[in-house]
DNA sequence: TTAGGTGCAAATTCTTTGCACCCTG
DNA sequence: CAGGGTGCAAAGAATTTGCACCTAA
């Protein structure tokens, strides 16, 4: 899975314009591992992108790459597969339906959409594997996430705090 | 959020058949782990429904709460939210795309389809909050996946392995 | 210069495992 | 009665934090 050089010429240049924007310095590690996960269309986890970066630069700290993964996804340059940062939940619902997720809070709520249910895969996907389910994950910020946002602080930071906001 | 008494009688039914077929015991724990679970349409994590089910059998183990989360969740009783049993993955590729998953070895594979790019969300999920993304999650079991599965054997024991197939 | 970044090591949280005893089928 | 299931305690993993030093702007 290769992705373009114009593609990720155009992803670096993102990622130095909203540095820039956002105030944030543009380090030689942080070149590095927006290097390693730009290049890719692979989904590592942050061993993996670590791993890759130590090999060009043996000196980064594994935390210096989860810093800036999460840098990188307050930025908005890269997203999150599934919740944010929570452990696995589960669901006792065995209805199709489908998911809000609060990208704030990691609180996940049901809503059900024959319209949804009816989605037509591409074909394309099959050669994949074969497909057990299909639905849709909407992803925003809930209700009662918005009224707590006061002024807007998006926790750029990279330095989360360890329960975001525990449901 | 409440679920119907009539549906949680059918999960229930559904439940006991199911360990009926597999063979598997039918304890007071996993019941009353079913219970918690079942009756609930919010999607806890494996910690809540511990402190839920401590409420009535004081006994419990949180560890026996994992194991019989993954087994109801190998019995396909329950499913998961988000990646199956893997840490947190991140993704360079900020166009509008969609995600094939193997529900064995976690992978993800990306897919592109404007049809589904320009799916529209029911008017009721804006009570939930403002909308920022949309996708189409795909499960299903992938190529490589699919030719390992010698036997067909479906882990539906409750003790997973710790790294069930790093990718 | 100087506030933001970094590496390191320790702390935390979440999960899983080993094992002896218990209970369902 | 037999083998699966359970609780406990300890092991393991994945993440995050505190802090002193470093460096891009």
């Amino acid at each position: 899975m290769k992705t373009g050089n114009v593609e990720i010429g155009r992803r670096f240049e993102r990622f130095q314009a909203a540095c820039r924007k956002a105030g944030v310095k543009l380090t030689h590690q942080r070149l590095e591992i927006f290097r390693e996960i730009a290049g890719s269309s692979e989904h590592p986890d942050a061993e993996t992108v670590y791993r890759g970066v130590r090999a060009r630069v043996p000196t980064v700290s594994l935390d210096t790459v989860y810093r800036t993964l999460w840098l990188l996804d307050g930025l908005g340059l890269i997203t999150t597969l599934g919740p944010r940062r929570e452990s696995v939940r589960f669901d006792p619902n065995l209805a199709h339906h489908h998911h809000f997720l609060c990208v704030q809070c990691g609180r996940a709520m049901d809503f059900e959409s024959p319209d949804l249910n009816a989605l037509s895969i591409p074909a394309s996907v099959k050669k994949f594997g074969s497909v057990l389910a299909t639905h849709v994950e909407v992803r925003g910020v809930c209700a009662a996430c918005a009224k707590e946002t006061v002024a807007g602080r998006t926790n750029v930071t990279g330095r989360p705090r360890r329960k975001p906001s525990k449901l």
